[in-house]
DNA sequence: GTTAGCATGTAAGGAGTTACATGATTTT
DNA sequence: AAAATCATGTAACTCCTTACATGCTAAC
């Protein structure tokens, strides 16, 4: 069973992309695991009971579409089931992008956090995005420290994963680099643009 | 509770270390995290739970050291626990590190089995190797096709995540294409090594 | 002599998967 | 009319984490 109490992935990966346009299971599920391929694959058996909490929670509500010509005594039993967000759902999600904490920038929950980051405030973005890089740089260090160590004793696989794994971190460190410094910049361009009016906190991509 | 009676990444991992030195717990988890730091990182709860089932399927046992001057009656209730392989847990290692399947190139598993390579057997590797390759050139694909459809919908975002993902995905098969070039190319090396004599198969690092 | 780090363990639970079971719709 | 794919769902299970509980050993 999925998601008893704790949000997970799933979630906000459901409210996300059902906030975009309401869609059925099916069609969630294929859309879910485009937008995040390489990072994990969700299964029908975490996404319906998923659904199934976020209904009961009210964040959601399904919208069976009934067939007006059929005799009503047996509507096909089996039919789409097209969930869509409630206002209730549409102020968790924004709770939920608001949030920058370690499950925005973990392994896990970084993926989908930027995936809706079109719809995240922008001083939340550079938080996320900086936690993440510091959050990579400890792990930079730790991987250095055991590289040092690997180097001593020659087992040639060992020093090949450890070294690839470490090109793949530094690498990923220099893209988030320059995904903040585009943030900052245009984050200077909003201020300086409200810096004749009230402003000064920039702001954008209101609920 | 870890490992019930599935092989799970742990296992392996715990067998390959064990084999390489034996050691106690707390050490074990160390080494662990320092070799899979990039993947993943267990925590006692997993950890000291697969000792126990190694323990109870005679793969492995414990070495606790006894002080021999101490009055016997109540030597230290609570002292380090060396763990070794017993011949089971050899051959046991050897048959997992032998097992070329989807265990050895999905995500999980691939990373603890390169980093005990050097323990397998070349034609093993090879087979790995490539049979990562392709599990990363099938999710190529998919990103290409989900990334030329998420170009129609402009979110900048999402369209950057996708990309990021595209390009981690071909380095990696980079990576992969130069390491099978150098195993074909030592296998090669062997196979006129040992021409002249019986062997036909190249063969390497036996058990 | 008390904090910090070493060392071993367990119980409860979370987050997801697999395998199964069923039915509707489209394609061949 | 058979096969493929779309569509919904559940039960059992796996693997791992968190939080707790305990005790030893070295350093300050």
């Amino acid at each position: 069973m999925a998601g008893k109490k704790g949000a997970g992935v799933l979630e906000l990966a459901v409210l996300g992309l059902l906030h975009e346009s309401p869609m059925h299971g099916y069609e969630l599920r294929k859309r879910l695991n485009t937008l995040l391929g390489m990072f994990r694959a969700f299964s029908y058996g975490s996404l319906y009971p998923c659904l199934k909490l976020l209904l009961a929670k009210g964040l959601i509500v399904e919208d069976r579409p009934e067939e007006p010509n059929v005799p009503l005594a047996l509507q096909s039993r089996r039919s789409k089931i097209v969930y869509k967000l409630t206002a209730e759902g549409k102020e968790r999600l924004q709770q939920l992008l608001t949030e920058a904490g370690p499950a925005s920038w973990e392994d896990e929950g970084f993926g989908v956090h930027f995936a809706f980051f079109s719809h995240t405030r922008a001083d939340v973005r550079l938080r996320i995005l900086e936690g993440r890089r510091s959050r990579l740089e400890e792990r930079l260090e730790r991987l250095r420290a055991a590289l040092a160590r690997t180097r001593e004793r020659v087992d040639s696989y060992t020093l090949e994963l450890q070294n690839h794994g470490l090109e793949s971190v530094e690498r990923e460190v220099r893209w988030l680099n320059e995904l903040i410094g585009r943030e900052r910049a245009e984050q200077e361009l909003q201020a300086n643009k409200t810096s004749n009016t009230t402003q000064d906190m920039p702001r954008e991509t209101g609920r």
